[in-house]
DNA sequence: AAATAATCGAGACGGTACGTCTGGTCTTACC
DNA sequence: GGTAAGACCAGACGTACCGTCTCGATTATTT
């Protein structure tokens, strides 16, 4: 009797891709509060049902057709100084947050507050991948002798980085590079090896 | 003759604060995600013409409520030391924001996002008031002597709060002692007079 | 300026005449159903009270408007032949039915099937009136030796405007020449005295 | 190849059967104006939507309602005497427009004065449909030599019922016994081919 | 090549909430 | 001290989407 069938998920590759290019273009012209599943499925000229069956709510979609167009993006530079390294990676971040993608990645965030799964899917799938970056440059910097070498990498990744998504979220300018030099005067400093960071700080500012 | 006519906006304040009260016990209940206007007009007795007289948006409604309930929290100490303060209320936020006010603070930042109102008056009503009251306890700090004079405020704000909030939105614990303290490491040193404050911070870490 | 005291109840009056002006322009502006109270407070420069105070109902308004304006048409010739002077203005009550008046006397009956009020004022102050005058003309035609001197006018005038109304609220139209003439010889034949009757008709036909 | 396409509307038969049910209940517990389509929607246990997808109006819903449920009905005899026949038809008309039918009748009349789309579907679903009954009446009556051969049937039925619609929908008793003998004496003599009502006129017409 | 079965588009369905409109009552401030 | 202006509670409007549920019509193996 129970012959052991196959299992026969066919799914259209193609047709997930009509539904990701469809949810990307109506996440920007619309914006994600205005993004439903039925604007979805008839720009894409899909069923409902398709989309509702591969993913669970409309903030996954949201994620994964945002993660399918953003992700190859903001990497670090390999120079000789990963403090340096850093500095510009921050910098490219702000820039790029600056326009449409720093629109989207709110709009993540803020939908993230209501849905758990958005929220994993989000961190999953953008923000560990960015963490873990910097964290590389951050191994770098301290296998370079810049860096202490009993840094948490993930305070350190939290205290830059923090300031720039809360700015973001609350609307502060995401450029201001006063801020973003500051910010890395207390950071970069504060993980630096060299005795010489405070007074470098202090000539700086 | 054109003598200034009375502004004819003749609210009734109990109906105002009743609709608050609803409010808030929603928000408590269901989140802001499940707060609809429909609900809370039946909650608080009161026609939905009469809520949309007074509040642009559901987000509007929702921040002020939040803000009649939640305001008078969160003050700092004064005692001798200003660095001392920072640091205990970073942890009484920190603290706060564990808990019950911290899901609706996350809330009311993700609505924000889509609601340029709302952000605004979460930033007027919320935000600015606490940094006003941080940029006096730094202001302390400096008069004291313990603090540079020529920090800015606003961006030691930004450095210190911004990963909390960061943390609080991407689900990450906020009361995270380590983290807490190597944060406050970087940015108290940063900002610190003496020329021990590195040395200190070696000792600390 | 010019203080001009009491003279208590002379605004009343001025009033009452404004808002019917008011209701008799929406009438026939926008039709009996999107006639609103607020509408005609609006247009009147009034407060919905003063409406409330006066009349009972929407309905009662409309129709006190229209008799505001209306009544004063349609009377009767008094020509010798009471049989010809009925013929002429049965075509003179089409002729005006067929217009304006006609619309809004369709959407009097229409509103009056939902409010007795409604439908009260309209018999006494419109239908009663025009029956009054009709049995008049009949009663003429009696003492003239024309009329069959047992005819119950009641039913004489429903059975001769009846059909008129029938049509008029059931989109037929209304100045059609042989159902007049058709209706005419039934009921004037009907009530007629004279053999001749018959013959008067088949001359004119 | 080409064959046509099914119409691709899958309406559900019993939805539709469960919403004019209810309608009816309504229309006869409430009356016309007082029906609601939630109210309707609640009572079938069905969305709204359903029912704007299937009827463009109320008034459209309270007919169709109405004549699901009283079309069968008011049927003519067949006797020896059409004219008879008309008689008894006219009483038992008078006698169901006496009662609750009557009532919606005036209502659906009332109500079509503001709706075309309700008044082409009441003449068109009920009103027609007893005219066309009532023609081949008179037709038997004119093939069996009661009735004139040339008479117009569309005016007889506007002058046999005219009335009776007319003193429905102005509030005055519908079965008058005296009214209702009246008004056949002046039209069936009208039409009679008979020597009782008017001798000279059948001879020379 | 035919039979079989998951997947697809389409969209009807029961619902929830929207933001608007109006009803009828009650309140306030001016004249 | 009467009235305009309008706030108030209530509730229906017609619309937008939700997420579930049929429908046939493709397709893509499997037999």
């Amino acid at each position: 009797m129970s012959i052991e069938k196959a299992a026969p998920r066919r799914r259209n590759q193609a047709t997930l891709e009509v539904i990701l290019a469809a949810t990307y273009e109506l996440l920007q012209q619309n914006g994600f509060d205005r993004l439903t599943i039925e604007g979805v499925a008839a720009r894409a000229g899909v069923g409902k049902t398709t989309i509702y069956r591969w993913w669970p709510s409309r903030g996954a979609l949201a994620v994964d057709a945002f993660l399918a167009v953003v992700s190859p993006q903001l990497s670090f530079n390999e120079t000789a100084s990963a403090s340096e390294d850093i500095r510009q990676q921050v910098r490219r971040l702000a820039a790029v947050y600056d326009g449409e993608v720093g629109k989207i990645v709110r709009e993540m965030i803020g939908s993230a507050q209501f849905d758990s799964t958005t929220l994993a899917l989000f961190n999953e799938g953008y923000l560990q991948p960015r963490r873990t970056a910097a964290k590389a440059a951050l191994q770098r910097g301290i296998e370079q002798g810049e860096f202490r070498a009993d840094l948490n990498p993930e305070h350190v990744i939290d205290a830059l980085y923090g300031p720039v998504y809360y700015r973001l979220l609350t609307g502060a300018s995401i450029r201001d590079e006063a801020f973003l030099s500051t910010l890395e005067a207390y950071v970069l400093d504060g993980i630096s090896l060299k005795g010489t960071a405070c007074d470098q700080r202090s000539l700086r500012e």
